[in-house]
DNA sequence: AATATTTAAACATCCGACTTTTTAATGTTT
DNA sequence: AAACATTAAAAAGTCGGATGTTTAAATATT
């Protein structure tokens, strides 16, 4: 039958009920800001301790449908999900997946020159002197040698932004949060981060003059450069393993 | 200074534990398959109460870095994140962003194109069989009325994998999990399924012929159509909303 | 009116007894 | 010896209630 049999899981009271609360939030029932009972409450409603109706909060939590305060008036509130929560799961995810910097650049390749096809039509003056003034800023940090990557990355966000479209940021803010790792370690140089200036200028030109093609390929161009560029910075000898996320053949 | 201050947040016992371990295992010190100590002597290794480590536990296991097992030889095990767990996260978040269709359909027109010029230059004999019977098991199904849509994303889904990219991967099968629940309250009809079968035909014969432009453009055509298809069922009266995923305007 | 104190609601933590699950060890039967 | 059944032990799961902590609202004080 070719049919792949699933191993069943375990029946905890928590798990049951936080899928009971998961569902109501779904299926409408629960809505953003709602409140539910008091623990003490809420756990006799369900016929269970107040420890198993914790646990299944701690597990909403971690999903971030739910937030719970403390005090007076705190309690537990149906929560939006938001972009930290389901970006952190994807650090998580890439973590163990650990896809090499070939991945990520090509769905970089992918999107984010169809993303400035966007921009170009969509851009206003004030997102020009928005990424203008990125620019500027990313020079100066080069010349105090007092470069954090921040600025990289508002960059590529802005122009995702432009595009009014949440999955594609969601997408690209989440790649890039993957590559801060792998870059802290590659230890960018001067010579490096000039050159991502450079590419960036490109970019915004062709967007000031409204070409599309001319900022996808700026925007194809750049990407790639970059990768070279880490890729060099990869093959060259000290690598800094400050957050233990590269694993290294000598064994420590 | 334009800086944002951020809420600061609580500092629970259970939180601060399952930052701990995941912080373990993001630095290497912890690995997939390693085990914790039993839940008594854990507990009394960090100085709190068995409830505070199962909360932590929980936390984890939502995260999908923890794996309980009960009985004899149970115990808490370090587990990599799987697909599943950070495709849930990517449904939670979808549900409350609640993108158009329109962010859906665009995000593919940038992705899936692309994939199938990569699949048109590494596909193989076996890819394509598999293709071709997929599309027949389709069609099959849609003369016995008995669809049910696994086969379109599994179709979608087989093409990204061979691309072997697995944040490609993620994306599309994620937007289309997200689009299922799309589908199922737009009530697709024969003729939408007899369509569909059809674009995937034209991307197949392409991708036979090795041919990169053709099938990027077959793809590009069929997310379109498939867009077209369902937007026009939508506006067409009834809106089945079996699980409460489209708001309506009239309330309940 | 501003400030300080009290109060109460709700979550947070702990503990210890008890239950259930699961596997391994042991025993029993054929 | 092999199959099956029983027992034992380790570990997670559940419970309930005592106690602590936080927070905001109510109250009292200056």
């Amino acid at each position: 039958m070719g049919f792949e049999f699933e191993a069943v899981k375990v029946n905890r009271i928590s798990q049951n009920i936080a899928e009971q609360i998961r569902g109501a939030i779904l299926d409408g029932e629960l809505k953003i800001g709602e409140q539910l009972p008091p623990e003490k409450d809420f756990a006799k409603h369900f016929g269970v301790s107040k420890s198993s109706l914790r646990e299944a909060y701690r597990a909403l939590e971690a999903y971030g449908l739910l937030e719970i305060r403390q005090g007076m008036s705190g309690g537990a509130f149906i929560k939006k999900v938001d972009l930290a929560t389901v970006k952190d799961s994807l650090v998580n995810y890439f973590f163990f997946q650990n896809p090499g910097l070939r991945s990520y650049t090509q769905v970089r390749t992918f999107i984010e020159p169809q993303v400035v096809k966007i921009c170009a039509k969509k851009i206003t003056a004030a997102d020009i002197e928005y990424l203008e003034k990125n620019i500027s800023d990313m020079e100066q940090e080069i010349d105090g040698k007092s470069f954090i990557s921040n600025l990289d990355i508002a960059f590529h966000k802005k122009l995702v932004d432009i595009t009014e479209n949440e999955i594609i940021s969601l997408v690209v803010e989440s790649i890039q949060t993957a590559l801060i790792n792998i870059k802290q370690i590659v230890h960018t140089d001067e010579q490096f981060l000039k050159m991502v200036c450079q590419g960036h200028k490109q970019i915004v030109k062709a967007l000031k003059e409204k070409d599309p093609e001319q900022a996808s390929k700026a925007m194809l161009e750049h990407i790639i450069e970059v990768e070279e560029g880490m890729l060099a910075s990869q093959s060259g000898s000290m690598i800094i393993t400050e957050k233990g996320l590269l694993k290294n053949d000598s064994s420590s």
